[in-house]
RNA sequence: GCCCUCAUCGUCUAGCGGUCCAGGACGCCGCCCUUUCAAGGCGGUAGCACGGGUUCGAACCCCGUUGGGGGCACCA
């Protein structure tokens, strides 16, 4: 669309200082500030009823009529919950942030005083991902994408994909293939974004860079953003001067430059950067996943949004687009929460200018953390989506545990398909603390899914990885596919990931197995083997009919019977003998696919292991 | 330092004021089954951070303390 349509000037600049004095370096802050913070206020506004002031369950698509899932909403927002008659009204000393504009109405702003617009989207849902395409996929950040594309589909909306690649230095074409691929590995398909289009783009944000210009021209044309030439030591100065703490960061001071004040900096050779004015009023929001999160007046400098030399800058950019793609609800790592005030500042802004049609929902979604708690670092190998990949883990199986960090289907249950996920995805419902990654666990759900595969499956997700190794054709010979399809079954239930079906059905797919050391170590060491490879040898040489049960009964009456030892004992040299690995698939049905020459050589070929040994 | 945030078994969670001496899952430990390893079955271990308040009643609501995490850029 074009960012210029709609586009009104509603203030003069000069209202939106109306309530600052006019002095040098006034401060974010004033003393006492900090003690007039409130911790999720009490916000009821026991003049409304508790449902007017909840997002509109029609806006999220919930079940309406489920009585206890509203119960639950309500618990999650303090301020959809019934007023409390102990509770004084006097306590609540700020309106919060306009309940009534969460029914979508939009408000005219009023910048400075008054109603802060928060005005939450009405009409369909529309989410979105937007990484950058810096390195390796995170973990995390596929939680995140997944809980996106769950609660568009949940309610029916849309799945926006974009991509944030404003950083030339780090950004490449690559990680960007990358990510595509990762998304599509899960079965996170968009619904608009880069390969599929939509009427919202461009999508790659490379390709937006005159749409920021234009609306950066705009925020300063109608006073919501103004031209700073302060350097940080000047900052840092006037701060140390006035008696104040440097770390307050910025003080707004610029706000009030004269022309001719400007036209000198310029003349310094100084070239100033766009910041955003922020409201004099305590920036608020009803989180999807944590309540209401109030930031006081004043707390939050005014920030920059076009960097001196012209470039925009990811608070800036990333509103910007959303409002653009008319997202309504961002799901995002908390990490990006305390940046959230200053989005809501700027949404006011851009819906002042006509870019954005108000405020979406913001859903913080919690760490997934590491060994320790602290946030799962990028250089930690275990954050590589890819790890999991390549080690065979099912898109299902991993989708299902990345779900499980944060969000729960039921009491008691944890297996479930991505469908379920859809149906049942509630993001007021998750949980608000840090998730540790669990691979145990992870691997656990994993061989859950892989068991419940049906073979043919099995077989088609096994075989690459197979293949990769040279153990079958791809696609496999008419022979390997029976020797797949008859011991699939069985391998699958041994398995936790598909790259472990190399170690396991080898043996199966080569003339001659290579022993493992340690297996002949343990199994063909004492005179014990000779015998036992000599027993299984003579009784399976004559064997009449080479079938598994046949196999089964020769071996007992040769070995258990015959030498009299334990099927312990009896079997493990045979095992290692066949497999080459103490660890195998069943033996009489592997001897069986093995078939009779095979078996017999490898009987032979451990027997002189066993006597060298 | 300031701001924000989080707090139930080792881990992920259920819990929405009485139905909770707290339920499930992973892990761990036993036992059963068994030709190995698994799977499966049965059983066990282990938790409401602390202090106040509200209430007839608090894991749950409020305040505080403590502890953890994050953010405070002309990075994204």
């Amino acid at each position: 669309m074009d960012p210029g349509e709609g586009l009104r000037l509603v203030l003069p600049a000069r209202a939106l200082d109306r309530d600052r004095p006019a002095r040098p370096g006034p401060g974010p802050r004033r003393p006492g500030d900090h003690l007039q913070r409130r911790r999720r206020a009490p916000a009821e506004r026991p003049d409304q009823p508790a449902a007017l002031r909840h997002p509109d369950p029609d806006l999220l698509h919930l079940p309406r009529d489920d009585a206890a899932a509203r119960r639950r909403r309500a618990h999650r927002h303090p301020v959809g919950r019934r007023p409390d008659p102990r509770r004084p009204a006097g306590r609540v000393r700020h309106p919060g942030p306009g309940h009534a504009d969460q029914l979508g109405q939009l408000r005219r702003p009023r910048l400075h005083r008054g109603w802060w617009p928060v005005t939450t989207p009405a009409g369909e849902v529309r989410t979105r991902f937007c990484p950058s395409p810096t390195g390796m996929v995170h973990v995390g950040l596929m939680r995140t994408a997944l809980f996106n594309w769950a609660h568009a589909r949940h309610s029916g909306g849309t799945f926006v994909f974009r991509i944030e690649d404003t950083d030339a230095a780090r950004d490449s074409e690559e990680s960007y293939r990358h990510l595509l691929d990762c998304l599509r590995w899960m079965g996170l398909t968009w619904d608009e974004g880069p390969e599929v289009g939509g009427p919202h783009g461009p999508y790659r944000q490379s390709e937006r860079h005159d749409i920021y210009r234009e609306v950066a021209a705009k925020l300063v044309e109608a006073g919501h953003a103004y031209e700073s030439f302060s350097t940080n030591e000047e900052v840092d100065a006037r701060r140390r001067a006035a008696g104040q703490d440097p770390k307050l960061g910025y003080d707004n001071a610029d706000r009030f430059l004269t022309d001719a004040q400007k036209a000198a900096f310029r003349d310094e050779g100084r070239s100033p950067v766009l910041r955003l004015k922020m409201p004099d009023e305590d920036l608020v929001w009803t989180d999807l996943v944590r309540g209401e999160i109030r930031f006081a007046a004043g707390s939050v400098p005014d920030f920059v949004l076009v960097r001196g030399n012209g470039a925009p800058l990811y608070p800036f950019v990333n509103p910007v687009d959303d409002a653009l793609m008319r997202i309504t609800d961002v799901l995002r790592g908390e990490d990006l929460l305390p940046s959230t005030p200053r989005q809501i500042a700027l949404y006011a802004a851009l819906t002042d200018i006509g870019v954005a049609q108000g405020t979406p929902r913001f859903g913080h979604l919690p760490y997934v953390t590491g060994e320790g708690s602290k946030k799962l670092s990028k250089r930690d190998p275990q954050s590589n989506l890819d790890v999991y990949r390549d080690r065979g883990f099912l898109p299902e199986g991993f989708a299902n545990y990345l779900a499980l960090l944060g969000w729960s289907i039921a009491e008691d249950r944890d297996i479930f398909s991505v469908q379920e996920m859809v149906e049942a995805f509630d993001v007021t419902r998750v949980s608000p603390n840090p998730a540790r990654f669990d691979l145990k666990k992870a691997e656990a759900i994993n061989a859950t899914h892989l068991r419940a595969l049906p073979v043919e499956e099995f077989v088609d997700r096994v075989v690459p990885y197979l293949a990769a190794e040279g153990l079958v054709a791809e696609p496999p010979t008419a022979e390997q596919d029976r020797v797949l399809r008859a011991i699939a079954p069985l391998a699958q239930e041994r398995m936790v990931v598909l790259s472990e079906a190399v170690g396991l059905l080898r043996f199966l797919f080569v003339d001659d197995v290579e022993i493992e050391p340690a297996a002949a170590d343990k199994q063909l060491s004492g005179e014990s083997a000779v015998q036992v490879l000599d027993a299984a040898t003579a009784a399976l040489g004559e064997l009449a009919d080479w079938s598994t049960p046949a196999i089964e009964q020769a071996l007992k009456d040769a070995l258990v019977e015959g030498l009299g030892i334990k099927p312990r004992q009896a079997f493990g040299p045979v095992r290692v003998a066949v497999s080459g690995r103490t660890v195998s698939p069943p033996l009489y049905e592997s001897m069986e696919l093995l078939g009779r020459e095979r078996t017999l050589a490898r009987l032979a070929a451990a027997r002189g292991v066993a006597t060298a040994g």
